[in-house]
DNA sequence: GACCCGTGTACAAACGTTTGCATGAACGTC
DNA sequence: GACGTTCATGCAAACGTTTGTACACGGGTC
């Protein structure tokens, strides 16, 4: 049916060894036949089987990409940005969706392995531990978590919060609530440290409240509790709740930012599209998709080795900052 | 290395071709046979290896799914939604992107072809000429195309488009911009003719601007041309399209809606995010992308079977419509 | 002219499955 | 008790590649 190496042998004129060579071992065949090669694969439309290929190099080509919930905003530019750079290096890119469940992300890493060379974890919602076994068993990075002896790719969310803490001092706020995300996630931590720090520094007060499910509908349940306290200003896990607190605070009938100012985490479109825009921790998520599949690629070839990205991010200031509002509370 | 039929074979003291059956074709062997071969296969954490299976029998139980812009809004619902109707049916699925590049698009399939049993292809940018051709290669279904002899699952945007213009009928408006998306774009011809009947019904004027990429920038650089006509309400392509176009039409002086009324299409998070949130034809995303996984894995077990599904619409109004603005034209 | 070397090619095994065919056991029928 | 059926299993070929090894040839060295 499908054409094969050996159609491009018998037009050839020559052994599928050497058809084979001719694609994967250059400097093995003669000049000459290997052109004369490459014309009949290209008269007869020859595409190698991948699978057959797989089978005798153990070797599939593709790669496998594991996120949360691919329709949450913060993930397809780096499912686009690891996609493309895949394709450069001419690898294929499986996509799977946990829906945020740590068994799911399990089970489909496991149902992965076998055919893929390595996969991507993004935000992973597993035990260290489950994913230190799993690496064992297949080159793995992961995107946001810290994980020794496993390969990384994170976003210093760390230096972001700061900025952002720091941005709302100097409008002079002076309480501040923190609203987490899901316990599981790396940034959780990074973003809770990083807030202790500057709120210790800078002697300001800070309300924590969560975890919290990292939806809009999550924003929308705490902002009851945030408004009820004294907190003039709101660090969001990510623009997702932000979002949502801003829509519940506005129902309230507070301004934003004008009683209550609210900074974001991930400069999706959310942040960009909502109104006001918001204030937001801008993540380097292409630059991680693209760092990710560099880095997988390279345990993939040399195995076991290992290695950790750090990209930057930055304090993007739009319209839901402001400095805390004039004379009294009004709630 | 690797935990293979072999092992299990040795394990559960059976010939491997009996392994093989106690997975695949479970009525010839017996049941005790089998319990024990399971037993093994547990106990080993056997995983039949796809690629040798796919070599066997030509079924690679993968699937792709192509689409213009991951980015873009409108497809990660979709996406979600096809993948994990795939994961259901115990299919992966491969995703690629073509950065809205027809050339692109085709090269994807080709190299996809070999290892996939079916792709999905969402709002092609191909010519139709040139899907048919694939088609004969390789089972495929196209979302958002009609296509004599090729699968396809469409939603019904011509009546979505109806309802936003009666809507906007009702609402006083006599004079309505119709905002073009790209010229390949099967929706284009669809809003194109809906719109046209029933402007011709209604007896109303309609001001045809574009085509245009489906994307903010493009809203953006339509909105003089539509501010300067004088349409008094606006169908865009798509809620991105609409986005941009509010956005530098308020930046140009103008309420929306009080002085331009906006409907998009799509109701994609844009729609709900932006404010004032957008009036928007709801496409059924995540059911095309089901129903395009069913299709095609119906095409794929029959070969040649072929089918069309067509999916409602339905109007969604929110902020960004209201009665023509009283009295003169400001502009 | 015997020898060695390098270059280019062919040969064949191997990768892990599936599957048509052959074999054999158990059982019922007459 | 010979025969046909059915059921369960084993055997071996096949899927399309890659790759280690063997072979053939031509040219250089002594």
């Amino acid at each position: 049916m499908a054409v094969t190496i050996k159609d491009v042998a018998r037009v050839s004129g020559v052994h599928v060894s050497t058809v084979s060579r001719a694609f994967s071992a250059t400097h093995l065949v003669n000049a000459d036949t290997r052109a004369r090669v490459l014309a009949a694969a290209e008269e007869l439309g020859y595409r190698p089987n991948r699978a057959a290929r797989a089978l005798s190099t153990s070797r599939t080509g593709n790669l496998g990409l594991i996120v949360a919930d691919i329709a949450n905003p913060f993930f397809p530019p780096l499912i686009k940005a690891a996609q493309a750079q895949a394709r450069a290096r001419d690898y294929h890119v499986f996509i799977a969706d946990t829906d945020e469940q740590a068994r799911v992300e399990e089970e489909l890493i496991r149902s992965m392995a076998k055919q893929v060379d390595g996969a991507v974890l993004v935000a992973p919602r597993l035990t260290n531990r489950a994913i230190a076994e799993l690496a064992q068993e297949i080159p793995l990075v992961v995107v946001n978590r810290r994980l020794r002896g496993v390969s990384g790719v994170l976003m210093d969310v760390g230096t972001g919060a700061r900025r952002a803490m720091e941005h709302l001092i100097e409008l002079g706020h002076r309480e501040i609530a923190v609203v987490g995300g899901p316990s599981r996630a790396w940034t959780s931590g990074e973003i809770e440290s990083a807030t202790e720090h500057i709120a210790r520094d800078h002697g300001i007060l800070i309300q924590r409240v969560g975890p919290n499910p990292p939806t809009e509908e999550g924003g929308r349940a705490v902002a009851d509790e945030v408004v009820a306290g004294n907190a003039t200003a709101v660090l969001a896990h990510n623009d997702l709740l932000a979002f949502g607190l801003v829509r519940r605070a506005t129902e309230l009938g507070l301004d934003v930012p004008g009683d209550l100012s609210v900074i974001g985490v991930d400069n999706s479109h959310v942040a960009r599209y909502s109104s006001p825009a918001l204030t937001t921790v801008a993540m380097p998520v292409a630059e991680a998709g693209h760092g990710a599949v560099d880095l997988l690629l390279r345990s993939v070839d040399a195995a076991g080795s290992t290695g950790t990205v750090t990209l930057e991010t930055s304090l993007i200031v739009r319209g839901s900052t402001a400095p805390p509002g004039i004379g009294e509370d009004p709630r």
